[in-house]
DNA sequence: CCCCACGCCGTAAACGTTTACAGCAGATCA
DNA sequence: TGATCTGCTGTAAACGTTTACGGCGTGGGG
């Protein structure tokens, strides 16, 4: 692994300088000899243009970072999966943090922005708080939030719905006759829980459905936590009919302990989970569950950051993906499978 | 988004050289004086040190590729699960590419490696071909290979054993009473291919069952591809009563299609994955699968490009992941899932 | 009292590019 | 023939660090 070539090995080799070796190597107008010199010595030697050393010049590295709070989370990765082919498709490399929804972790991946290592970022924070807000506005580098940010921040971000999101849900399993609809919600801390859960209690106001509390239990957004709230809620709460999960991998965990309980899904009881993850579709019985868009957000954040580094800087933009209900056997019993959606989500 | 502070800028303002500042950036021993005036002056101008400039000094990036076949597919999901954190933990950024198992992609990255924007790679390639080993050959940064190459190759490598589990599946179906076990592979030209293809063979003629073409359908490692070659496969060999396919999409595929044409699982036809990714948990019914050890093997990947990152340079190294069978519904009934469950397992 | 050792510090070179600028040869024109 | 232009090319500076080297002031030993 000795040390390769650079352009001044090959200036020497085609009896060039380096800034003719630069040229041709860049495509920028030169005699034919030159180019044809320089192209054999290029070749012979295996030369590989130092990408380090081009941006430190150029000021661009053409690298783009994606920081997501959970590499283990679906939604996360369904997002992956379609900014990876747009950034690839504009010349950027993709470059991963999973921060595992630690505070310090996405204010760190903020703060390396600085280090001029990427030329754009694209974050996905699970909660929002002022040190957050304080680094995005003091970001030296264009920044997209997938998520929702307070009024006013002064940042492109691309949100879901997911108000009309439970909006729909709980609807679908009203209409289904459920009158006794729990929710389990992830943190109230974080942005999706805390929105959530509002939307949980509104949607029950409207139909007129008293709020319980003894219906709502908070874990975590992962199959474990799922597991352990839900067996927690049945122990407390064993009438209830419905659950609305705060995202697949609860349902998921749901779905697990209502089997072991010998609960039958749908019949004795409805779920729900959100994001409308490959695991829903797949899972047994198959998963109603709320889509939020994952990819679509995915692909709308990274078209949004590749116009801001193609120069734009207008105002911030906001993008709304609208949420869609897929219903499948985990409330309509199996061999039911389509999807309603609703147009227009504020 | 004005131009950010650099060492020169800190230099005037706490009034000394910008070797001294490197030195105080650095924890170099400095007068602590000096070391006074530096973080003030760097605390104020909210300096972030750059690190491309750092790099093209230093000749070391702290970034690491992974290129994987394909995002969309969980088993490489499951390898970056691992690898993640464990480069993480060292101070390695992971950079992401996605090759959709195109060689010339593939060539690119390998070529990219010589663009010294990373110190290392893992890479996941369904083919090897001789361009792949000629740039291994040449590659002036450590490579972990995940899969397998051609012995004598000089590459670390972290295979999977998928002919024993290709076995392990056949036994299974043998040993429930199925006969007429199909096979339903990737395309023969990939490593992973052309090895289950053989381990299919070969086990069946151990067991002294006869091999039959009929039985052998060649798609491809997609669902979708999974779902045209098992129809395709039923309507000329409606007799099978076992389909052993070669990746837990293809095994999806083939659910969803039997679904379809109303055969039951596993009553009808058993089904039996590979590669045992969240999906064959989670599926409907639940996927027997063949655990190749994805995450072990990320893993192992991980840790043996750390190595080499530290300065090991001896012999190449070979870590084979032993495969498992992980035993659900789609060929042991609805019954085994809950009971292995109640035991603590999967 | 002189010299040396030692601890800090500043100067300058280096990493490998890109690019502004000036120089130079040949062609064109008056 | 001399001036001007055109098309290439080379020199050198710049990007922002790290680091080898030598200088300088202080304190201690002879």
């Amino acid at each position: 692994m000795a040390d390769g070539p650079t352009i001044t090995t090959i200036a020497e080799r085609a009896g060039v300088s380096i800034a003719s070796v630069s040229r041709v190597l860049n495509g920028l107008p030169t005699r034919q000899e030159t180019v044809r010199k320089v192209m054999a010595a290029a070749d012979e030697l295996g030369y590989v243009r130092n990408a380090v050393a081009r941006s430190l010049k150029s000021r661009r590295t053409n690298q783009i970072a994606f920081a997501m709070a959970d590499v283990g989370n679906p939604a996360y990765l369904a997002m992956l999966r379609e900014i990876q082919p747009v950034l690839k498709a504009a010349g950027y490399r993709l470059v991963l943090h999973s921060t595992d929804a630690v505070v310090a972790d996405e204010i760190d991946v903020l703060h390396s922005l600085g280090e001029r290592y990427v030329d754009g970022l694209i974050m996905s924070p699970l909660r929002v708080t002022d040190a957050h807000l304080e680094m995005l506005a003091a970001a030296r580098a264009p920044v997209v939030i997938i998520g929702s940010v307070p009024d006013g921040t002064r940042v492109d971000n691309v949100r879901a719905d997911s108000r009309t999101g439970v909006r729909l849900a709980i609807d679908h399993l009203y209409a289904l006759g459920r009158r006794r609809i729990a929710m389990v919600n992830g943190p109230l801390d974080t942005v999706p829980g805390a929105a959530r859960g509002a939307a949980y209690r509104e949607a029950l106001a409207d139909l007129g459905l008293p709020y319980d509390e003894n219906l709502v239990q908070i874990g975590d957004f992962y199959r474990a936590e799922g597991r352990r709230a839900v067996a927690e809620l049945l122990a407390r709460a064993p009438e209830v009919d419905a659950l609305m999960c705060a995202n697949d991998l609860i349902a998921l965990g749901a779905l697990d302990v209502l089997r072991e309980q010998g609960r039958r899904v749908p019949e004795d009881v409805a779920v729900v989970g959100m994001d409308d993850t490959d695991l829903a579709a797949a899972s047994w019985p198959s998963l109603t569950s709320v889509s939020l868009g994952s990819a679509e957000r995915g692909k709308a954040a990274a078209e949004l950051l590749l116009e801001r580094l193609k120069g734009d800087d207008g105002e911030p933009k906001r993008v709304t993906v609208p949420p869609r209900l897929a219903i499948r056997a985990s409330t309509a019993g199996p061999g039911y499978e389509h999807s309603l959606r609703k147009e227009g989500g504020a």
